[in-house]
DNA sequence: AGCACGCCGACT
DNA sequence: GTCGGCGTGCTC
């Protein structure tokens, strides 16, 4: 039995007499330390050490669909790939457990007709029935909540016989999707595409296709053929797309083609639709997920195919508690289950064109979509000869460009990837500079708050009024660019523009994110001013000039990826321009233009970048040519993470085509509250890390203050 | 992850 | 003299 806990292995109980025993995947309720737990029958034998005498009971099965193998050997290969306890990684495919009592029959009442003759109709009754005239039935509890009545009086209603029981119609939200309704016309690239993954999925077999094109290509209505086709086998699709919560316009697109909305599966759904959504979809009754990372969990028991839409989005990885790439697990998944993995990328990661080079992928490539106008072109701003002012951020260039691209009628935008007002707040008295209590990091000043914010951890303070080192007053200065200074400075320079700011914290959730989309697209904004947010997915039609304010931005810092990072958002911020037919124009602001990111991105040879970065990563056995895993020690005492992970260090392992880096603080030394130091072990890629990880942390007692992360194949380097 | 057991400060 | 803080350790 495994149970969703982080316990070593899975726990024997005995069946009771005149229960048959559950097959494997069962899901099933046990008892456990004086309390009761669900859990999965797994597969395996009995530990035949274990007394007979200390086994208890297994309680009860579950009314569930079992979950099926391919998913548990799913949990069993995360578990050993990325060295976490099986029940840790089952945890995640249990993450609605009241899914698990099916679901009460949802039966509703609708108008009794004709109606008895002798009911007495009160006041509350006949606000009742004005709301079930309209024939159909109703939830009763709905009923009783619209109508403001308690729910004693629907059910004195129906045993006067003035409601009668009637089912409620299939839940929409689990709508079957119709692979037959037509959207959009494909172009002929477009259909050849379509084609190639159709046949992938009908083969009932384990691919990976790379699906790369640029922006405008049309990549997500191809990619909707592989779910249509998925559907016509009777079988089910997955889209992991990365900020499910801002995708409304994805939704649209999703609708247009199959007739219905997908249903969704996100972190913030309510405890009710998480509980719908699993239980239909481990029913088969949901036939299409779209959903974040923790979709990939999801009990589909006949997954035809697995879409993973901008591949090389780094919020795929989930760094804390199980450390996964839901990326890569995706294809594992695939591969497990038999189906066909498509990863969709205008800006493939290196991982996964390397793949895709050494055949270990399919790669379908699409042109440009005819009638959509070409690539936008791509130029930098030198700031070393053509400088904003004093305490601006805004070139004489850009600031043209802007006017300019507003004066023709056109949509411009200004993108800087960086929240709140400024940086770093240092006092211009003496040096001081406002850091966070708990992290190796700055204060940023959200002005609109009137707060110093950390971006790592939950800390906020009120903008003091004297510098808290020297207490001068009035001494304090804000220091760089944030989107709310890019604002303010823009409210200077283009009085007339009508303004949108868009960043995670005013963009809270889909409805301001529709309804942000829907300002732009109706023209009732003119400059879009935003960070990360806008740079994926959306669509706006008359955006015509992208101004990057720091493109040297993500280059900072010794992390493997930064280059690719960055050319990687500034090609998707680029993408947002000039999608109709007028041409777009990208400026980037850069100190720098020579910079083989710049050039890339003005060259517009991505390839050939890429082809490069993997010229650097070749030699040194560094990710994808070879194997990283990165230990991080934490501890609230500075001094036990120290000497824990000097222990560590002195005690690595050595061999042949392996070595250990570090000990070294981690770029965040200190992180909500925890001090740490990281270590790395880099290897060959024919060898497996697992193995050696294992023993070495098996062989270094730490103290039990200290907690030891194990992250294989990091992609950040926090 | 819970929940118990266990050993040191402020209360009736 | 007890209630209770949350640190360590176990749960088939």
């Amino acid at each position: 039995m495994l149970l969703p806990l982080p316990l070593a292995g899975a726990y024997d109980y005995r069946v009771p007499e005149g229960l048959a025993v559950p097959p494997p995947g069962s899901f099933v309720e046990v008892p456990l330390g004086g309390r009761e737990v669900a859990g999965v029958v797994w597969d395996g034998e009995a530990d035949p050490t274990l007394p007979a005498s200390r086994l208890k009971p297994l309680l009860r099965v579950f009314d569930c669909p079992a979950m099926t193998a391919p998913l548990r050997r799913l949990v069993d290969w995360i578990a050993s790939y990325t060295l976490s306890p099986p029940g840790a990684v089952l945890r995640m495919t249990m993450s609605a457990p009241s899914a698990l009592e099916p679901a009460a029959p949802t039966a509703g009442w609708r108008r009794a007709d004709p109606p008895p003759p002798a009911a007495r109709i009160s006041p509350a009754r006949a606000r009742v029935l004005a709301l079930v005239a309209d024939g159909a039935p109703h939830a009763g509890g709905l009923l009783a909540e619209a109508a403001g009545v308690g729910p004693g009086v629907v059910r004195g209603m129906a045993s006067a016989g003035l409601l009668e029981p009637a089912l409620l119609p299939p839940d929409a939200r689990f709508a079957r999707p119709d692979p037959a309704h037509q959207g959009s016309v494909l172009t002929e690239g477009q259909a050849d595409a379509a084609r190639a993954l159709r046949a992938a999925v009908a083969e009932h077999g384990f691919s990976v296709t790379l699906l790369a094109g640029v922006t405008g290509s049309g990549k997500t209505e191809v990619y909707l053929e592989a779910v249509a086709e998925a559907l016509r086998a009777g079988r089910q699709a997955l889209v992991l797309l990365p900020e499910i919560a801002l995708s409304t316009q994805w939704l649209d697109r999703f609708s247009a083609r199959f007739g219905c909305a997908p249903a969704l599966w996100h972190s913030e759904l309510t405890p009710r639709t998480r509980r719908d959504t699993w239980r239909a979809v481990a029913e088969g009754a949901a036939p299409v997920v779209v959903g974040a990372r923790s979709a990939l969990f999801l009990p589909f028991p006949d997954l035809g195919t697995i879409i993973v839409d901008e591949e090389h989005e780094t919020s795929f990885k989930q760094e804390e508690g199980v450390v996964y790439s839901a990326r890569d697990m995706a294809v594992v998944r695939a591969r497990l289950t038999r189906a066909a993995a498509v990863l969709v990328s205008a800006t493939p990661s290196l991982e996964t064109l390397t793949n895709a080079e050494a055949g270990r992928y399919r790669l379908l490539h699409l042109p440009l979509r005819h009638g959509a106008a070409g690539l936008p072109q791509v130029s930098a701003i030198d700031l070393r000869t053509c400088p904003p002012e004093r305490g601006r951020f805004l070139s004489p260039a850009l600031v043209e460009a802007v006017n300019a691209t507003i004066a023709r009628g056109e949509q411009a935008m200004l993108f800087l990837n960086r929240r709140g007002y400024a940086p770093l707040t240092l006092c211009r008295a003496c040096g001081h500079r406002m850091r966070c209590p708990n992290c190796t990091a700055w204060l940023v000043e959200h002005r609109l708050q009137r707060r110093l914010q950390c971006h790592h951890c939950g800390h906020a303070e009120p903008i003091p009024p004297a510098c808290p080192a020297c207490g001068a007053e009035g001494t304090l200065a804000a220091v760089g660019p944030g989107v709310e200074r890019v604002q303010e400075e823009a409210a200077e320079v283009f009085p007339d523009a009508r303004r949108i700011v868009m960043a995670s914290d005013t963009i809270a959730g889909p409805a301001a994110a529709s309804e942000a989309a829907r300002r732009i697209v109706d023209r009732e904004v003119d400059l879009i001013i935003g960070t990360q947010i806008v740079a994926k997915g959306w669509n706006f039609p008359d955006l015509t000039l992208v101004g990057v304010v720091d493109a040297d931005l993500g280059l900072a810092g010794g992390d493997l990826r930064a280059a690719e990072r960055t050319v990687q958002l500034l090609h998707q911020v680029s993408g947002r321009a000039g999608r109709a037919d007028a041409p777009g124009h990208v400026l980037l602001q850069t100190w720098n233009p020579e910079h083989p990111v710049m050039q890339a991105l003005i060259g517009g040879d991505l390839d050939a970048f890429m082809r490069a970065e993997a010229d650097q990563r070749r030699p040194g056995h560094w990710p994808p040519f070879g194997r990283l895993a990165a230990l991080i020690v934490s501890s609230e005492d500075e001094a036990a993470a120290d000497r824990a992970a000097r222990d560590l260090g002195r005690a690595a392992p050595q061999g042949d085509g392996f070595e250990v880096l570090g000990p070294a603080p981690a770029p965040l030394a200190l992180l909500r509250g925890r001090h740490r130091r990281r270590l790395l072990l880099k290897a060959r890629r024919d060898i497996a890390v697992q193995p050696i990880l294992h023993e070495w942390l098996a062989r270094v007692p730490v103290s039990n203050q200290v907690r030891v992360q194990v992250d294989v194949d990091p992609v950040g380097f926090l």
